[in-house]
RNA sequence: GCGAGUGUGGUGGAAUUGGUAUACACAUCAGACUUAAAAUCUGACGGCUUAACGGCUAUGCGGGUUCAAGUCCCGCCACUCGCACCA
């Protein structure tokens, strides 16, 4: 055979085999566990970058490495294909973006094929193909009937200009990102999913992923955000209710004013005879709709001039409207305790609002109410009859009394807010519902489904091309027959890839949304994806999940039973990107070195949660490993047949190889499987090649290096599947190395003889001694001390302690 | 602003349960091979110090717990991700 690596060559053979013998699609198979292995879905935005690259090969490592543990694997792909990127490539490059996206699907294809990624290509889908989004649009109608979806007003950034919604990320400075002009906030009609009724069901459920990064879910469920608190009114003059919740009840004698939110009815209400008011909220209204936006601008308010009474005190309190007040959280209202609260502590400095302290540390924590509020729970006082009472019996004493006073209650609340799905936009899944002047919003029966966006259209950006189509929306209402207006608003891409997992277990059935092949797969025994989806589009498809288990479409409570969240791609210690020129084309390294050098590097620079930082040395170095790999083996197999291992007549040197090899197998086997550690894997595999070179040509040489080179081939075989596919036959391996099942340890050859201590004295490395494996503590400890740099520093001292960590090493504590 | 992370040689990183800091690579330097270069192979490689053995010092910064801290606790600094219409 050739000594020299040719991965153009032998990388074209394998994928050839790969694709002509559907190596990679399965079906349902009661004999053998299965295994799902799932990669968050790319958008197709034109070519592969290295987040993908990484994404995938991750992934694949591990479908791989589970079909080489004898599972049933399956690993499909598809495109998460609508979203604004496709609409703007259409303004830019005037193609409209059916076209420009199904361009970019096959570009990519061939990519991810080129790279060599096991998938099931039988399964592929995308989402902005009809036979996808009609399950969705059918599964809407659902939730529609049972009550789960319905139509209130929300505000949106809205570009006057352009007469069209844009998205937070095309808000500039509070400016249009194309016309510059100010955006301003505008209300309008939206379609909202209830996920706030399964609020408790997605904290609680939290805990039996326990295969989840800690990391996020604890993001979830401080998202998710359950509180205890109470909701209680204020009466006002005119003898109707101002409510508030608070999770500080304890708090309530020091309550100095109500604030409410500029959207409030009584904000409103006030503004209409005190123009400086109305003039006010005028002002407030082009702050972004986004929380962060939200948070970071200046906390500023006006007095409504109304007044309000507090429940337990009778004293009238000002209620003031406040732009950092929350129309979406809660009642739209907060009482202010600025002794207590810092926001209420700022806003109250700022405009000589009354400042009271009510609670008192417990120990020695600083409290002066000039320079901050204090937060902490404490001990009531100012509080009259309250007075002394901690945290939890004044939560209870004070609940008890407004409840039995009928002018509060115990409540739950969530920051969770329900799910708005509508969008303004031309490029989505089209919304099924036909608005009738008798009827209201009818859902679109099932058998008119799908809903089809129509694909053949000139897209100018100026709102959404489906309100200027009259042949899409104008139709009849399918409950009285009248003229009616369909929907012109589509679907939020969450909603696409909050489902897709499951109907790649059922991507061609064209009768159901889901089936029963759906169920055998579900869950998704792996999912591997973005750390920045941590929240938004994790949590969307827990829902999702939960909403299709209550209408019978799949079993199970959760959709991902392990989640493994990948770090960024970084050049330069920063984020790759076109704007910063600091992007690397996955193209021309496989171009120039192939796929599986490409899949090492990926895999061999750091953990897959960290950041990678890209190195084109790096990559070198990867290559040349290959490259070494491959001369070793290929002068292995020319210089003939190996005798059988002698196990018995080994040199010291051949058994410390041959328990390199197996540590080896040990070790590997837990960083892929448990650990997820592919880089010190790969880095173990290296080190037992560095150990092979130093062995002689006698046979039983080769018979230990031919061991370790089956070993090194397996274990390598999921990160660089090409070049396995290639070396196994070469060195006498049986069928294909895709199903070679996966190396075993020999426990027996793990034992040494002798091990080395490390001798502390006062916790620093004196000296390394060598003992016998069974040593006991005494003679380790007398061979310790007989050392003569362990001797040197106990001079003039006395030995104190001595601790001794078994087969590691012995600290002698003296002064 | 709030929530969640990360920080170790010249560089990427390793140290898995509190027990030898710097594995494995990259870069650099030296040597071998070569007419020469590339490639390949061998060796050195945190800093200061020493003729050498060795010593001192070092895991963003400042404290603490412990026989022992990169790892645990407290306080800071810097960077990254998310914040509901980017996906």
């Amino acid at each position: 055979m050739d000594q020299h690596y040719n991965p153009q060559t032998l990388e074209k053979v394998a994928q050839e085999q790969w694709l002509a013998s559907k190596s990679f699609a399965v079906k349902q198979d009661d004999t053998r566990e299965k295994f799902y292995c799932l990669a968050m879905f790319p958008y197709p935005s034109g070519q592969l970058h290295m987040g993908h690259v990484r994404n995938y090969t991750i992934a694949d490592v591990i479908a791989r490495y589970q079909r080489m543990q004898g599972k049933n694997v399956l690993q499909p792909m598809g495109w998460d294909a609508f979203g604004l990127p496709a609409e703007n490539a259409a303004i830019k490059n005037n193609v409209a973006p059916a076209q420009w996206t199904a361009q970019n699907i096959d570009y990519m294809r061939a990519q991810l094929q080129r790279l060599g990624f096991a998938y099931d290509w039988d399964r592929e889908l995308a989402t902005c193909d009809p036979t996808y989004y009609r399950w969705e649009q059918w599964f809407f109608t659902r939730l529609f009937e049972k009550g789960l979806a319905y139509k209130k007003k929300a505000e949106v950034n809205w570009c006057e200009t352009d007469q069209t919604v844009l998205a937070n990320e095309q808000v500039v400075d509070g400016c249009c990102w194309r016309c510059d002009t100010p955006v301003v906030r505008r209300e309008i009609d939206q379609w909202f999913i209830k996920i706030t009724d399964y609020a408790e069901q997605l904290l609680v459920d939290l805990d039996k992923l326990d295969q989840w990064p800690e990391q996020v879910r604890t993001m979830q469920r401080n998202w998710i955000g359950r509180s205890e608190g109470v909701d209680l009114d204020f009466a006002l003059a005119d003898g109707t209710a101002l409510s508030v919740y608070t999770t500080r009840p304890d708090t309530l004698i020091g309550v100095t004013y109500l604030a409410v939110a500029l959207q409030h009815p009584l904000a409103r209400e006030a503004a209409k005879d005190k123009p400086e008011l109305a003039a006010f909220i005028e002002s407030q209204g082009n702050i972004k709709v986004a929380e962060a936006d939200m948070a970071t601008m200046e906390k500023v308010g006006m007095a409504t001039g109304l007044m309000a009474t507090h429940p337990l005190t009778g004293k009238e309190l000002p209620v003031w409207a406040a732009n950092f007040v929350l129309m979406s959280y809660g009642s739209g209202a907060v009482m202010s305790v600025p002794g207590h609260d810092q926001r209420d502590w700022e806003f109250a400095t700022r405009y000589g609002l009354p400042i009271t302290q009510v609670i008192s540390p417990t120990d020695s924590q600083a409290c002066d109410l000039s320079l901050a509020a204090f937060t902490e729970k404490g001990v009531l006082i100012n509080s009259g009859e309250f007075n002394g009472l901690d945290f939890q019996q004044a939560f209870s004493t004070i609940a008890d009394r407004l409840e039995s006073e009928g002018r509060g209650k115990r409540t739950v609340n969530f920051r969770l807010r329900d799910w708005g799905v509508s969008r303004q936009r031309y490029w989505g899944a089209p919304i099924p519902i036909i608005n009738c002047d008798s009827c209201g919003a009818v859902a679109v029966p099932a058998e008119d489904l799908p809903v089809v966006l129509p694909t053949d259209i000139k897209f100018v950006g100026e709102g959404s091309p489906l309100k200027q189509m009259p042949e899409f929306y104008q139709t009849h209402c399918p409950r009285c027959g009248k003229d009616a207006v369909r929907e012109t608003d589509t679907f939020d891409t969450f909603m696409e890839s909050s489902w897709y997992y499951a109907r790649y277990a059922c991507a061609n059935n064209d009768q159901a949304m889901l089936d029963a092949e759906a169920n055998y797969w579900a869950p998704v025994d792996q999912y591997v994806g973005g750390i920045e989806h941590a929240i938004l589009h994790l949590l969307y498809s827990r829902f999702f999940h939960k909403l299709m288990r209550d209408e019978g479409l799949v079993n199970s409570d959760e959709p991902f039973i392990r989640l493994l969240t990948q770090g960024m791609v970084l050049k330069d210690g920063v984020k790759m990107s076109k704007s910063k020129g600091n992007t690397v084309d996955p193209q021309s390294l496989i171009d120039r070195y192939g796929a599986d050098t490409v899949r090492l590097f990926s895999m061999f620079a750091a953990p897959p949660e960290q950041s990678l930082e890209w190195s084109d040395s790096g990559v070198e170095g990867a290559n040349r490993f290959l490259k070494r790999l491959w001369k070793m083996a290929a002068i292995h197999a020319a210089s003939g047949p190996v005798s059988a291992l002698d196990v018995a007549a080994l040199s010291d040197q051949q058994k410390d190889i041959r328990r390199k090899t197996h540590a080896t197998i040990a070790k590997v086997s837990d960083d892929y499987g448990r650990r997820q550690t592919f880089n010190t894997a790969i880095a173990a595999i290296m080190e037992l090649g560095n150990e092979l070179g130093k062995l002689d040509n006698s046979e039983s040489s080769r018979a230990v290096t031919d061991e370790a080179l089956h070993a090194i081939v397996l274990m390598l075989n999921p990160i660089v599947p090409h070049v396995c596919h290639a070396l196994w036959p070469i060195l006498g391996g049986k069928g294909d190395i895709l199903n070679a099942p996966w190396p075993d340890v020999d426990e027996d050859a793990l034992p040494r003889d002798s091990i080395e201590i490390v001798v502390q004295v006062n916790g620093k490395v004196r000296a390394r001694v060598e003992v016998p494996a069974d040593a006991d503590k005494d003679a380790v400890e007398s061979l310790a001390l007989s050392q003569q740099n362990v001797g040197r520093f106990l001079e003039g001292l006395t030995v104190r302690k001595v601790i001794v960590v078994p087969g590691k090493l012995i600290n002698i504590v003296a002064n």
